[in-house]
DNA sequence: GTGAAATGGTTTCTCAACAAACTAATTTTG
DNA sequence: CAAAATTAGTTTGTTGAGAAACCATTTCAC
């Protein structure tokens, strides 16, 4: 058996059994969901404890780039289902970090807003969120992140059998 | 507000509010969920509902190219917790899939086997799997696919902050 | 040679996310 | 105009996945 060169070697270790992978080489599924794992790890070290997930990052720039977002909204933009994205408006409404307004002309609905504490935390992890990208720039560069965010747009768009918008989305696992 | 032309349109709906998304726009994170879910959602649209779930093509394939894998080999090249990987195996026997055997110099392991009903069902999904495989690279080309499939792999293995190899995985929402 | 550390696998628990069902309100249909 | 259908949001339950702790075994360090 060869050593496999592709695996960390910081510390001897006896060489491995070279494994077959056959058509997993390249099965995109799988690696899609690996590299969404680093990438969500990734913001979340830079972010740290002290903060929110990551998940709710995407809330709260909704909110903040389109006040009197509704809930609809939200989770079509994020691809989360309805009932997650009641979870997070509420923890952020509990923390202060939103308000939200019952809709005058529909009663059913209501608008979304930053609080002044949500814009402040906000702001900071904004901060994270550019260094992330970095990250990731740092890594495919400009013009192969280019081609990636329109593959995966294509994918998106694309792949569902009618091509509808998958608004409600599916179990990440 | 224009309508969004981006929307479906099969139906005559209200002209919708455009979202302004900021940087989330090319928010490589969140693209890659949304892709991972869609991709994962086709192929289990090809297996249907009489085969096992797509997570378990990835351990049988392992299992049937590597005769006497190891659960840690699983984990580590299907980049799965060993709880996930034990559970996956544990189900995958209860159904005559596969068998596992207790290696006779290492009795704290057990090497694994594709049983004759297991080699039946990972031919019968790998031919889905190649129809999946057909269905992506229709939509984003040969030559993008090559591309994503590089970058993915760059992402996996540098994104990391000393780019070990997370065998251990993290949570993929 | 012995105790400590590491490894392989298991078990239990927590968490995120969605599915499904629900309530209240609005829109559609006849 | 009233009933049916649809929509916005909520609640409850299920599932997949991993974190953490555990046990048994092997390897390492002294």
């Amino acid at each position: 058996m060869q050593p496999d060169d592709t695996m960390d070697m910081t510390r001897a270790v006896p060489e491995r059994r070279k494994i077959e992978l056959g058509l997993l080489e390249n099965f995109v599924g799988m690696l899609l969901r690996a590299a969404y794992n680093e990438a969500f790890e990734d913001f979340a070290r830079l972010l740290g404890s002290d903060t929110l997930k990551p998940g709710f990052f995407t809330v709260l720039t909704l909110v903040a780039l389109n006040p009197g977002i509704t809930q609809v909204e939200i989770g079509r933009e994020a691809r989360r289902d309805k009932s997650s994205v009641t979870k997070a408006l509420r923890q952020m409404e509990d923390e202060g970090l939103i308000r939200r307004v019952r809709l005058e002309d529909d009663r059913r609905s209501y608008a979304s807003y930053l609080t002044h504490e949500g814009a402040k935390l906000h702001r900071r992890m904004e901060i994270k969120a550019r260094e992330h990208i970095a990250h990731l720039d740092a890594v495919i560069g400009v013009e192969r992140k280019r081609v990636l965010v329109e593959t995966l747009n294509d994918l998106i768009a694309d792949l569902p059998p009618s091509a509808e918008e998958s608004a409600g989305g599916t179990r990440a696992s």
